[in-house]
DNA sequence: ATCGGTGCAAATGATTTGCATAAGT
DNA sequence: ACTTATGCAAATCATTTGCACCGAT
C-alpha cells in the first residue's frame, strides 16, 4: 500500500503498531474510531498503548494516509482511497450510511469564488435523520 | 424576542442567567462558544455557574431558540434567526467567516432522493483555508 | 549507536451530573 | 407552596503530554 511507501520515504519507521493500524484501516475501508482501532490492535498486540494509536493516527493524517472528520463527540478516521467520502450520521439511531457521491463540487466552487475560501468538503460527517427514523416520527405525529 | 415567548409557553422560567444568555446570543448575532457566553454572563452576574450556561444552552437548543455546530474541539452556538448559517473556519489561522448563502439545497435534495436521508445542512462549520492563508502557502511553495 | 517510537501514568479541558439549596410562578 | 432552576464540586471521557526506556535502521 502507498501508505507504507510514504512513511518509508520520509524516514519514518514501520513498527508493529503502525502496521496493525494501517492493516485495519485498509481492511475495514470505512470510518473508524480510535477506540475501534485500539480494540483491533489489542487483539493482536495487547501491550500497545492507546496513546500510540492516537499518535499514529495523527502521523498518518499529516502524511495524507488518513482523513479525519468529527462525529458528535468523537473523531472518525478513514483511509484516503476515495476522493469523496461522506458519513450520513442519523441523530436518532446513530446509524452511519456511507456515501461516495460527488455532492459538493458546486459548493466548493461557490465558496471559492464568493469568499476566496477553499473548503475541505471531501470527507465529512453529515448529521440528519435516516429514512426509517423519519418514518417512525411521521407515524408518531 | 420569540425565544422568551417560547419558554413562557412551555412553563419554563425566565431567570436572570437565561435572560443574559439570550440577550448575548441576540446581541452578537454570530457564533459563540460556551466560554464566551460564560464570560459575558460573568461580567453581569459573577456568581452564575458554568453548568448553568451549558444547561441553558441545551434547553434553548431543544426549544429551537439556538442551533449548535461543532468546530474542532468546541461546540458553537448561535440563534435561529436565519435559515442558512455557515461558519467558514480557517484551519490555519482560526478565523471564522460567516456565510448565509443558500448553498446546500441541491445537496439536500440529492441525499433525500438517493439515500432517503434528511440531512441537517442549515447550520454547519465548514473547515478549509481562507484566502490570505492560501496566498501565504503559495508564496512559500 | 542513534534517534525515532512506545508504554505508562498523569494531565488536560470541554462538558455532564448529583445533590442540596434557592427562587420564579 | 410547589416545582423548576441553580451553584458547587466532583465525575466523565476523549485526547494529549512528559518522560524514561525500547527497538528499527
Amino acid at each position: 500500500m502507498s501508505c507504507f511507501v510514504t512513511l518509508k520515504e520520509k524516514g519514518l519507521r514501520l513498527t508493529r503498531p503502525r502496521q496493525l493500524i494501517l492493516d485495519y484501516i485498509h481492511e475495514r475501508g470505512d470510518h473508524l474510531t480510535a477506540e475501534e482501532i485500539l480494540n483491533y490492535v489489542h487483539e493482536k498486540s495487547p501491550r500497545v498503548n492507546k496513546s500510540t494509536v492516537y499518535r499514529t493516527l495523527e502521523l498518518l493524517e499529516k502524511n495524507g494516509c488518513v482523513f479525519t472528520s468529527r462525529a458528535n463527540d468523537r473523531t472518525l478516521y478513514h483511509h484516503t482511497e476515495h476522493k469523496h467520502h461522506y458519513h450520513l450520521l442519523c441523530q436518532r439511531c446513530g446509524k452511519i450510511i456511507e456515501c461516495q457521491e460527488d455532492l459538493f463540487t458546486p459548493v466548493e466552487q461557490s465558496l471559492a469564488s464568493q469568499y476566496g475560501f477553499s473548503p475541505d468538503l471531501d470527507h465529512m460527517v453529515i448529521n440528519g435523520v435516516c429514512e426509517s427514523c423519519r418514518h417512525k416520527e411521521m407515524r408518531r405525529a
